[in-house]
DNA sequence: CATACGTGGTA
DNA sequence: TTACCAAGTAT
């Protein structure tokens, strides 16, 4: 691979990110959890403000978690910033708010898994380390004609291979990024092998089966879900409650129940007797994982503020400073409409 | 090793 | 409109 040209083409088309102006080990980090399956472009105003709220690691591990998922809402993929949380306590616990450059110490961090320990040993410490992303994967399976299915285990292992004997000894990480660069600009799914500055030795290229690597296995179907979402209000306040485990967890929403099984008897019994429905909101489609939510609220009035327990009565002009997922935060915009 | 985990852009 | 899937990790 003519990594000169690559390497070219690099300084010459890249993307002016912020978290490539001055890449410490804290931007890298954050920047690279960030990007974990997530667009640069959605990432980058996120960052920005990341750092203002949190410029460091000590003062993201003695923020309060609320913060921290706030700063969060809307990435998705919520463990991620939970386990940043998590993992700048440990890190200015166990080495005073200074993220290691070895790899096995990396390795134990929660959050960092083979990419983003490579990505942080070449961008953040000038290592020689290989950090395999989709980008990556998909320039080398398809410059190398990689056939085997990418997501297997055997098959990582080769790129892994293939991607660290192409590093050069003389700035390695430059060549890193480059290719994660080239996979997204130009080595796209739709390939552009035209602008490709490594297209002489492309194998996929001169076989015009681009279109066809990498191959991965077929995604799960989505599943439909019906919910009737309740927004109970009394007064200037309205009911919420904080989501389980899991999906979505530690964001705040809108009690609601499957249309087809209804559950919450409680809520249910209240809204029955001692609640007045008041309005229909429009109908919010939410798509997360393999879901496609259609959530169908309406506004209803409590005739007294009962008490729930796992539930909350919170001001109707405070609903903002909460964390919620995309889907209710459309609901939330319908009802700050009305104000 | 397969599955869960969000969101929004693209074709 | 549906299907795919983007700078992956945890379990």
């Amino acid at each position: 691979m003519d990594i000169e040209a690559l390497k070219k083409w690099f300084l010459e088309q890249k993307r002016d990110f912020a978290w490539r102006v001055s890449p410490t080990s804290y931007a890298v980090w954050i920047s690279e959890v960030m990007l974990q399956q997530t667009r640069a472009k959605v990432v980058e105003g996120y960052f920005e403000r990341w750092m203002i709220l949190f410029p460091n690691v000590k003062a993201l591990a003695l923020a309060p978690q609320e913060e921290v998922i706030k700063a969060w809402e809307g990435l998705g993929y919520y463990n991620r910033a939970r386990n940043l949380h998590l993992a700048a306590k440990y890190i200015l616990k166990k080495y005073k708010g200074v993220i290691p450059d070895k790899r096995e110490e990396l390795e134990k961090i929660k959050g960092l898994g083979p990419y983003t320990v490579g990505a942080l040993l070449s961008f953040a410490f000038h290592q020689k380390a290989a950090a395999v992303d989709a980008n990556v994967t998909r320039v080398l399976a398809r410059y190398y004609h990689v056939e085997e299915d990418v997501t297997k285990a055997e098959t990582k292992q080769l790129i892994q291979l293939k991607t660290e004997n192409l590093l050069p000894e003389i700035e390695p990480w430059v060549c890193m990024e480059a290719l994660i660069e080239l996979g997204s600009l130009v080595c796209g799914k739709v390939a552009k092998c035209i602008k490709c500055p490594i297209k002489e030795g492309c194998k996929t290229r001169e076989l015009k089966s681009q279109h066809l690597l990498p191959k991965k296995p077929p995604k799960k179907k989505v599943e439909l879900l019906h919910r009737n979402v309740i927004v109970l209000m009394y007064q200037d306040s309205v009911l919420l409650r904080k989501t389980g485990s899991g999906l979505m967890a530690d964001l705040y929403e809108f009690p609601y129940f499957e249309k087809e099984k209804p559950q919450e008897e409680i809520l249910l019994t209240f809204l029955a007797r001692e609640a007045i429905y008041q309005q229909h909101l429009n109908v919010v489609n939410h798509t997360f994982t393999h879901f496609k939510a259609t959530l169908f609220p309406s506004i209803w009035r409590a005739l007294r503020k009962e008490m729930f327990s796992n539930y909350i009565w919170v001001l109707t002009k405070d609903l903002t400073k909460f964390p919620f997922s995309a889907g209710h935060r459309k609901i939330i915009q319908q009802i700050e409409g009305m104000r």
